[in-house]
Formats: structure tokens, C-alpha cells, sequence
DNA sequence: CCCTGATTCGC
DNA sequence: GCGAATCAGG
């Protein structure tokens, strides 16, 4: 990617405003932390003074002369996929359980299942370990992803992912009984 | 481990 | 100039 003037400017707006390095790479597209913070310190602009990182020792010297290291992959996770059929424009977790869980499965009734407290986290702030599950309606600005955390590789919380990957014979029981 | 920014240096 | 590799700290 070319750091044209647009993406240039873009960059000095979103670090001015607070953005992380990794926040900005994700929202610029096409470049990683690593080549926001090279790009921020060569345009001397100013660092975080004191948040998180710390004066590093630098690099020590030359040893990848014969690494020829494989590119690791510049992470593209865009949203998963959407997991259930119906309720695209709920607007809560709460009706989410009502129409997915409590119509589709014959409902445990005193399970312990612990609704995860969403983090309300916009398309940028996800990465591999937060909960994908979508949240409202896309179209309207109240929009945001569960964001908790993620269990394995899972897209999704162990609490969606319940919701996500229902065992088909969950679904054809419950089928049953409503016929 | 996850994340953060900082630095060096081969390209 | 660019940014991966690496470091150091929370």
C-alpha cells in the first residue's frame, strides 16, 4: 500500500485523536501496526509521551540476513458470517435469546447460562479474540458487536457461540414438539 | 497471553 | 521512505 496524501492525512487525524496504532492500521486498510508507527515516527509526529510502551533497546543487529521470513499475514477478519437465520435487525441480546434460543430448543429453564456484558465495539475495534456477534440493526448507528471475549479461535463468545452452532438435533427436537 | 508504542536496519 | 522484527512495558 502507498501512503498517499489522503491516507496520509487520515493517519494524522485518527493518531491526533487518540486512535491505537493497531485501530488505525485496521481502519486504513492494507498495512500493518508496525508500518503506522514507522509512518507516525517519520513524520515526527508526537508519540503517546508515557501510555503503554517504553523506550525500547532497539533492534539488536543484524541476524535476518538469511531469514527470508515467510510474511505472516496482514489479518483481513472481516465480519464472520452471520450465524443464525432470522432476527437480523434485533435490536438487543435479550430478543436474540427469545427468538433464537427460546423458540428454536425445548429452553432449559434454569440453566446457568451467563449473558455475556457486551462491549459495544465498532467493526474496527474486533480482532481474532472478541465475539463477532452482531448487535442491532446495521443500518442505524447504534450498531456494535458483542466484543466479549472469544473462546478459542472461536468467531464468537461461548454464550453465541451456543447460539451460533446449535446441533441439528437440538433444532430438529425442537421442531418436533412445536409440530 | 493480550495489547501498547519505540527502535533499528535490511530492503 | 518503508515496515518487519524485535524490544520493553501494562
Amino acid at each position: 500500500m502507498n501512503w498517499t496524501d489522503e491516507r496520509v492525512e487520515r493517519l494524522k487525524k485518527l493518531w491526533s485523536e487518540g486512535l491505537s496504532a493497531s485501530q488505525i492500521a485496521a481502519q486504513l486498510g492494507g498495512v500493518s501496526r508496525n508500518a503506522v508507527i514507522g509512518k507516525v515516527h517519520r513524520l515526527d509526529l508526537p508519540g503517546r509521551a508515557k501510555s503503554g510502551g517504553t523506550v525500547a533497546t532497539g533492534r539488536p543487529a543484524a541476524k535476518r540476513a538469511a531469514a527470508a521470513a515467510p510474511r505472516p499475514q496482514t489479518f483481513q477478519a472481516r465480519v464472520a458470517p452471520r450465524p443464525v437465520t432470522r432476527s437480523l435487525g434485533a435490536t438487543a441480546l435479550q430478543e436474540d435469546i427469545e427468538i433464537d434460543a427460546v423458540q428454536e430448543t425445548t429452553y432449559r429453564p434454569a440453566s446457568n447460562v451467563v449473558v455475556p456484558i457486551a462491549r459495544r465495539l465498532s467493526l474496527t475495534d474486533l480482532t481474532e479474540r472478541t465475539c463477532k456477534w452482531p448487535v442491532g440493526d446495521p443500518l442505524t448507528d447504534d450498531f456494535h458487536f458483542c466484543g466479549c471475549e472469544s473462546q478459542d479461535s472461536s468467531p464468537y463468545c461461548s454464550y453465541h457461540a451456543r447460539l451460533a452452532y446449535q446441533p441439528a438435533h437440538d433444532r430438529r427436537k425442537a421442531a418436533a414438539a412445536r409440530a
